[in-house]
DNA sequence: AGCGTTCGTTTAAACGTTTGCTCAGCGGGA
DNA sequence: TCCCGCTGAGCAAACGTTTAAACGAACGCT
C-alpha cells in the first residue's frame, strides 16, 4: 500500500479511502490512486484488515462431516449465502465428537470469524453455551444447544416421525421397528420420540435397534427377523445414513419390498425416487435450512441484541412405493 | 496477551515464548506462565500471529460445488488432512465459472493462505497460472490447468472410459450411446475422447448427446430413441450427476436395463449396487484424491521449489448388473 | 476582519503477534 | 585476568491495514 500510495503520491490513508469507497477524495486524486493500483497489481491483505477494524468478514461453519449428504448440502446453502455477502467461509468438521467441537470452536473464534453456524455435536453437553463464546453470534442448525439463548433453526422431526408411523399404520402394520443410532444425537432420539408416541398412541409396543450406522450389525439384526414369529412388518429408519445401510443390507438379504416389510426412511436421497420400489421418505428442507441458518447468523451480526429465535422447519412425508401405496 | 505477561510478572516475549515452545526459558517462569495463560483464559489471536509471521496456517480449497458428492467428499478427504497439520480450511465454490474461480483465488490469497487445492473450472483457459499467483503453492485436483508448471492429481478419466466400453462391447453391443454435458469440462471430455478411441478401435460409429446434465434434454433423447431404427442398445454417462438424470429418465420412460438398454456410469454412488439392476460404473478413488492432493500441497509447502508432480490414478470398472452381467 | 464549517488530505497510533537485537549474568578455556 | 559463549529475559520495530485526530485551505457568514 505504502508504494501506491507513493506512486500516486497521495498518503497511504488516501488510498485505504480509495479502496473502501468512503467520503472527501477528489475525483483526480481517485482517479491517480486507481491507476497506481492497477498498475502495481496491487492486492488488499484482509488479515491486516481484520486485525485493525472490526471485521474479519468470515464466518466458521461446524458440523460432523461432508461426506454425509445432508451436510453436505447444508454447508452449500450457508456457502452460498456467505458469498452473496462477500464473506469467506471455514469449514471444519467434528466426527460428532463433544471435544472435538469445542477444539474447533476455539481455533475458529481465534481465527477473529465475525459468527459462527454450527451443527452441534453433542447431545446437551455442549460447550458452546459457555462464557467463552458469548461473544461470538452463533446460530445452531438442525440440533440445538439446550438451555442456550443461541438462535437455532431446526426441523420438526417429532412430527415428521409421527407422520410416517402413522401412514404405516394405516397401512395396517402393528409391528413397527425403529431402526437408530448407537449415538446419542438429538435429532435421532426427537425421531425415536415421535416413534414412540405414535406407537403408543395406536397401543402397541414399540421395537428399536440402535446400531443403525454400522452395517454388520444391522445386517445382522434384518437376517435374525426372519426366524422370528413375531416379526416386525414395517421398518422406520431414522436417517439418510441408518436408510442406506438398512437398505443395503435388505438387498442382500433378499427382503422384499414392502411385501415382505415395508420401509419408510428419514431425510430423501438421491435416487430414492427411481428404485424399485421407490423409497417412502420424510423429506427435510436442507437447502432452506442452510439458507436460513446463514440469513439468521447476517441478521444476528446487524443486530447482536435482538431477541434469539426458534425456528423449526415442517418436514413432508414423500409417498413412494417401500410403504406400500401404489401408484398408477 | 499483555495482561497474560503483567500477571505473570515477565515480558510479552517471554509468553510469546512459552506459547511457541522456542528456548530459552525457566521452568519455574513457564510455569508462572501457564499459570497466567489458564486463569485469564488467553485465546491467542491467529490473525495476528499469521500477519507477522510467515505462515497463516490455513489453506483455501476452491471447487465447483459442495452439491456433488465427488466433490464434497474430496472436501471432506483435504479438510481431514489439513486437520492431522493443524491447520485451517477456506471453502469457496466456482459453479464451474472461471471468472468465478479468479475472483476466489484472489481473496484467498487477499486472506494470506499459505496454498491452495482447486478443482479447476475451466478447461485450460484458467488463469491460475498466472503470475499473480506464481507466490502461493497450488495443488490442481481432477483436473489440469493446461500448460503450468502445477502439482496435479488427476484419475485415469481415459482408460476408464475405454474400459468401460470394451465391456459393453464384449457383450455385444454395436451402438452405445454417450451421454455428455453441454459445458466443457476436462474429465467429461477425457472420458469422451476415450468412448470415441475404443468406438472406433472397433469400427463403430459414435453416437453423443451432450446435455445430460438438463433432466429435461435427457429425457427428451431418450425417448426419442424409442421410435428409433437405429437406437442405441448401450449407453455409457459420462458423470455421477449424468447417470443420475439418465437413470431417472430411464426410469421414467419405462425402459428395462439391461435389456432394452445396457447402462454403465461413470462416478460410483451410494446405492448403485442395490438398485435392479445394480449399476455397473467406473470409479474413482475419491478419497485417496482428495487425500493425496492434500498431502501434496503439505509437502509443497515443505519444498516450494522440488519438480512439480503430475499424477494420475488409476480407476476401477465395478461391474454389477446394469451392463448386463449377471452373478449368482 | 474574524470565525466556524466543510472538504481533502496527512500524521500518529493502534490492532496482537513475532522477529531481531540488546543486555545482564555466569561459567570455562586461554 | 580476560574474553568468549551460553542462557534467560526485555525492548523496539515490524507485519498491512484502519481509526482518530489534526491540519491547511477555501468558503460563507456576521
Amino acid at each position: 500500500m505504502r508504494d501506491v500510495a507513493e506512486r500516486a503520491g497521495v498518503g497511504m490513508m488516501t488510498v485505504s479511502r480509495v479502496l473502501n469507497n468512503t467520503a472527501h477524495v477528489r475525483e483526480e486524486t481517485r482517479d491517480r490512486v486507481y491507476r497506481a493500483l492497477e498498475e502495481l497489481q496491487y492486492r488488499p491483505n484482509h488479515l491486516a484488515r481484520a486485525l485493525r477494524g472490526a471485521r474479519s468478514y468470515s464466518i466458521g461453519v461446524i458440523l460432523p462431516d461432508l461426506h454425509d449428504p445432508f451436510f453436505s448440502n447444508c454447508a452449500h446453502a450457508i456457502n452460498s449465502v456467505a458469498k452473496q455477502h462477500s464473506y469467506s467461509v471455514l469449514i471444519t468438521t467434528t466426527n460428532e465428537g463433544a471435544d472435538t467441537e469445542l477444539e474447533e470452536a476455539r481455533e475458529l473464534v481465534g481465527r477473529q470469524v465475525d459468527g459462527l453456524v454450527v451443527i452441534p455435536a453433542c447431545n446437551g453437553r455442549s460447550h458452546l453455551n459457555d462464557q467463552e463464546f458469548a461473544r461470538t453470534p452463533m446460530i445452531c442448525v438442525d440440533r440445538p444447544v439446550l438451555h442456550s439463548r443461541l438462535d437455532r433453526i431446526l426441523v420438526d422431526n417429532r412430527k415428521g416421525a409421527i407422520a410416517a408411523v402413522e401412514h404405516l399404520l394405516q397401512h395396517g402394520h402393528k409391528r413397527i421397528s425403529f431402526i437408530g443410532m448407537s449415538k446419542h444425537i438429538y435429532t435421532i432420539e426427537a425421531r425415536l420420540a415421535g416413534y414412540k408416541k405414535a406407537m403408543k398412541a395406536a397401543n402397541l409396543q414399540t421395537e428399536t435397534f440402535l446400531a443403525g450406522e454400522d452395517e454388520e450389525a444391522t445386517l445382522g439384526y434384518l437376517k435374525s427377523l426372519r426366524t422370528r414369529r413375531d416379526s416386525p412388518t414395517a421398518i422406520f429408519a431414522c436417517s439418510g445414513l441408518v436408510s442406506r445401510h438398512t437398505l443395503h443390507a435388505l438387498a442382500i438379504l433378499g427382503t422384499s419390498i414392502p411385501d415382505q416389510v415395508a420401509f419408510i426412511g428419514f431425510d430423501d436421497f438421491d435416487l430414492a425416487d427411481i428404485m424399485r420400489p421407490a423409497i417412502t421418505v420424510v423429506r427435510q428442507p436442507v437447502q432452506r435450512l442452510g439458507q436460513m441458518a446463514a440469513d439468521l447468523l447476517f441478521k444476528r451480526l446487524d443486530k447482536p441484541n435482538a431477541a434469539p429465535q426458534k425456528i423449526t422447519l415442517p418436514v413432508e412425508l414423500i409417498l413412494r412405493g417401500s410403504c406400500g401405496c401404489h401408484f398408477a
